[in-house]
DNA sequence: TTGAAAGCGCTAACAT
DNA sequence: ATGTTAGCGCTTTCAA
């Protein structure tokens, strides 16, 4: 079924104007007489007109809506974000369309495609872990398509970026067992191909060795998925507690590895901070509801997401190519907790 | 600044051909020579021409978008559901425009009255915990535009609705509480404006009655905002566990009151089950790792968004209006876990 | 102060 | 087999 909305027309019909001066007369025109003008609006009010949002962007070559590419809104992190890209977004009048590449790479070549055949005036996008080959982004990104990564960038391509330290973060995350007593620290880490993943491993590798630990090889394991497979996280744990020297405390490196690694635990019935401590990235907000609680590094997940959008929304309703690009990087945020509590 | 786009008419200008032999070859009309076909196709491709979706949009008076409006992804049975609706829309061709009401009567208008201007063809609503007044969903009814309720729908509003089971689910619940041994059983409700507050009452007393239990009025509070802020549920539970005959077990109604409810116990130290057994309406993917497991009353959130979809876009792509409306009613699953463990 | 007409990108009825 | 044209709803130049 159709549903047949009020147009300019049946206004100008209705009261033997011509649509010209309909819309003059609605957006309040100075050439529009007034007597006109409170005829016009008392009509339209009173038949609920709307203009078709659809014509206007046809007629502007602008949507007023931005796209979005998370790869998960069930993640907290990414449904905080949004909260954060909305609030900047309504408040400016533009539409927010969500799309999650659920981790694949051609959902999200798709979602991409989708969004950019010109209903979106831009994109915020936080790669999916499985994207290696960044050409659909890229391609865009050189026709000129606004275009601003969030979280997970693409260092390749050159335009705003919103990210945290995850340096600093996954530095201090490690810094933070080895001053409570444990010496043998593993690393669940994410899809080797994000570069929050390299980040994290090299802030946590120099922890290690500035603290004078001995970095080990077999003690980062790395889930292509980033968790989103409990298997990947089981395979990567069983690789890692079946070493001679198995770790007495673990970094899970993104919120999918730290919930399934806390699901590991629970099901291989090992005591966590007792057996193992645990220190993970998460944005959960019930972190601290968890038995034991969970010690985590929190990403300021709504700042980012109105950042992001500020950028975004600047280089849209810029006039000229915008060609000098921002690299905002945030702070992280550690919350101890139980679950990586100081040895005695 | 802007994106320009290409065109069918650059593509007819640098062809030598008319907008609509391109238009045709491009949707392979049999009116066309295989050879100008070929000769469109392949430039189309190398200039990688994408038709305006907007123009269509027009054209057709279609948007071949969805609008859906939730009180808040971040909540676990939304994004669950909103994966479920995705699934669908997407197979379909139908893109998903995302609104938050974040359970605020005004921004559900706001949110409403921006979708139904015409960009999308349909919406799924789960109606805000503050929202008493209903004009707004019932004269977009009126006109003819596809509205399907999903979890949370208006009695008074005659249209496809997609819900559970609520008043059994909270029968259930009740009642293995009571074949568990418990004897003063609380209900820690949502907002007494939404029909699912009222039938998971109507099942938790029904459930209290018939087991010949006493039913006792300061044993059911209410949660305006659904438990979306800490200080009401403090403020139920605070009400409940001051009387003399405090309860025993408590039924929580919905996601947030759950999680907030266990919150409330960890800080007042009140132990789960000893103190007070708990079992919740959640779909929290980690009730399993809560210490002890969350016993839950679970939606089920993907199948319901599936269904409300299908149903929103039969309704969409009907030839004449609808007028027998589905009333689907799916069954709610009970996990009994630690949280609700049988007295001995 | 108002109206006529063109144009945004696309499709489709109507010519050739 | 291809081209011309009108029209979707709206804004805006140009004319009156």
């Amino acid at each position: 079924m159709k549903f047949e909305a009020v147009t300019i027309k049946d206004i100008a019909i209705a009261l033997g104007l011509s649509t010209s001066t309909v819309s003059r007369a609605l957006r309040d025109s100075y050439e529009i007489s007034p007597a006109t003008k409170k005829i016009v609006l008392e009509y339209a009010e009173q038949i609920n007109y709307r203009p078709n949002p659809i014509a206007l962007s046809l007629k502007e070559k602008r949507s007023h809506s931005i796209g979005v590419i998370v790869c998960e809104i069930a993640n907290s992190f990414f449904s905080q974000a949004i909260n954060g890209i909305e609030s900047i977004a309504y408040s400016k009048g533009y539409n927010v369309i969500i799309s999650q590449s659920h981790e694949s790479y051609e959902r999200e070549v798709i979602d991409l495609n989708y969004l950019a055949s010109r209903s979106i005036d831009g994109l915020l996008i936080s790669v999916s872990a499985e994207t290696e080959n960044f050409s659909h982004i890229q391609s865009l990104h050189d026709r000129g398509f606004p275009i601003v990564f969030f979280d997970r960038a693409v260092e390749s391509i050159d335009t705003h970026k919103v990210i945290v330290d995850n340096n600093k973060g996954a530095f201090d995350a490690t810094e933070h067992l080895i001053k409570s007593g444990y010496q043998r620290i593993a690393n669940l880490a994410g899809s080797p191909h994000l570069s929050i993943t390299k980040d994290r491993i090299k802030g946590y590798r120099n922890a290690i060795e500035t603290n004078g630990l001995h970095y080990e090889e077999a003690y980062t394991q790395y889930c292509l998925h980033g968790g989103m497979v409990y298997e990947e996280v089981e395979k990567a744990l069983d690789a890692m507690m079946a070493l001679s020297n198995k770790p007495d405390a673990i970094v899970a490196s993104a919120d999918k590895l730290t919930t399934n690694c806390i699901r590991y635990f629970k099901s291989k019935n090992i005591r966590v901070p007792e057996d193992v401590a645990l220190i993970g990235f998460s944005n959960l907000d019930i972190a601290d509801l968890l038995s034991p609680s969970l010690s985590v590094v929190r990403q300021p997940a709504f700042a980012m997401g109105q950042i992001a959008t500020e950028l975004l929304l600047k280089m849209i309703e810029s006039k000229r190519a915008v060609s000098e690009f921002e690299n905002r990087v945030l702070p992280l945020e550690i919350m101890v907790r139980e679950s990586s509590t100081p040895l005695k």
